[in-house]
DNA sequence: GAGCGCACTTACCGATCGGTAAGGGCTCAA
DNA sequence: TTGAGCCCTTACCGATCGGTAAGTGCGCTC
């Protein structure tokens, strides 16, 4: 069945794009991991664009799919909603770091074609965790640069973190780490409810 | 003179893997951008992992210096201190964006030679910023693993911030990112002290 | 002014890149 | 039994990759 060739194909891409980056993977490469030939892939994406580009979209509609879905998990309140979305992205990029990766591969490799593109496939994301930080009551009075900012240095403490993982891993040892990312949610948590409060 | 066309192939250098990676950074392109040809090239750097590695070691001893700078600049007051080595690296990472790009690619690309390289040649970085933490009298009981969970949400927001800035601009605006920018400094100043300070 | 070495060149190498062209084997319908 | 179409193959293409070998021109020393 030609599907499901597909579906392992873009998993394997998906894979090699998060460890060795766009130009660091090629399609033999890819194809190599399911035993086929680089045409085999050629056959299902006409260009190896077109192979990046899927594997990006399935990501993003993912990535949406874990905000939406802990979003509406909780209940209106907003402090609690945002801090369920922003654990469910960490918890997220540490089950599965390869979407970290390609989306902080992306953040470098394409910063010009993203820049001028307005829907960056990131930016409901954003949008949606500013959003949710201005309905707190500790930031009711925030100004959209304000609460921006906020957003993204949550953003950054989740996804730099599930980036480096396995380096820190390598360096302070197994133990050591496993402390560590038991703590980080926590410190997440924490840093949420100091900011989200009223007063 | 030869120790100037190497700096300037080291500046060039920098640029090209900041911009498009390591993979991605032909020895031609770096040093056509002096309109040379990549022999002159290679007649100073006898590989290119030795260009790359010259660069990273430039990039981490300057990284140093900032942090060791902005700490000296202050007295032994551990909040001031952790205030401002991160208000300098922040500023730092804003000035310079390369520096950052090449370092979240070396954490993507060679995290599994990183893992096995127990000085990685950001680790005093980590530990001098985890020290600076728990002097602080907030932070006095933390075990290590709180206060380096703590280390870096502080440096994945300095890092992801910077390293977003092209792209977050094409998305926003530049008036609208220029705001954000202001605010982004004080944001990190109140974190450090919501979590720094005593109670 | 002959010789020497530094900084750089042209010429070339095998490997690998993304991509095209053509064909082969298999299944299934008529 | 034949023909169509799907899925994948071998064969091949020009371009580019990192790197080697062998000069070449220029400035300096003796």
């Amino acid at each position: 069945m030609a599907e499901e060739t597909r579906e392992r194909l873009l998993a394997a891409a998906q894979t090699l794009f998060a460890e060795r980056g766009f130009h660091g993977t090629s399609l033999a490469h890819v194809a190599g991991a399911l035993g086929l030939t680089k045409q085999a892939l050629l056959y299902h994406f006409k260009r190896k664009e077109e192979l990046y580009g899927e594997v990006l979209r399935r990501i993003s509609a993912r990535l949406l799919g874990v905000v939406r879905g802990a979003q509406e998990a909780q209940g209106p309140d907003a402090v609690e909603a945002l801090t369920e979305v922003i654990l469910a992205l960490h918890r997220a990029s540490q089950r599965d770091p390869q979407v970290t990766r390609i989306v902080l591969r992306e953040l470098l490799d394409n910063h010009a074609r993203a820049a001028s593109a307005k829907d960056w496939y990131l930016r409901p994301l954003l949008d949606e965790i500013t959003a949710l930080l201005r309905a707190c009551p500790g930031q009711s009075r925030a100004s959209f640069a304000e609460a921006f900012a906020l957003t993204y240095q949550l953003l950054g403490a989740v996804e730099y973190f599930a980036a480096s993982g396995e380096t820190l891993r390598g360096m302070y040892g197994e133990a050591a780490m496993a402390e560590v990312a038991a703590a980080y949610p926590k410190a997440l948590r924490r840093q949420i409810q100091r900011l989200a409060a009223a007063g």
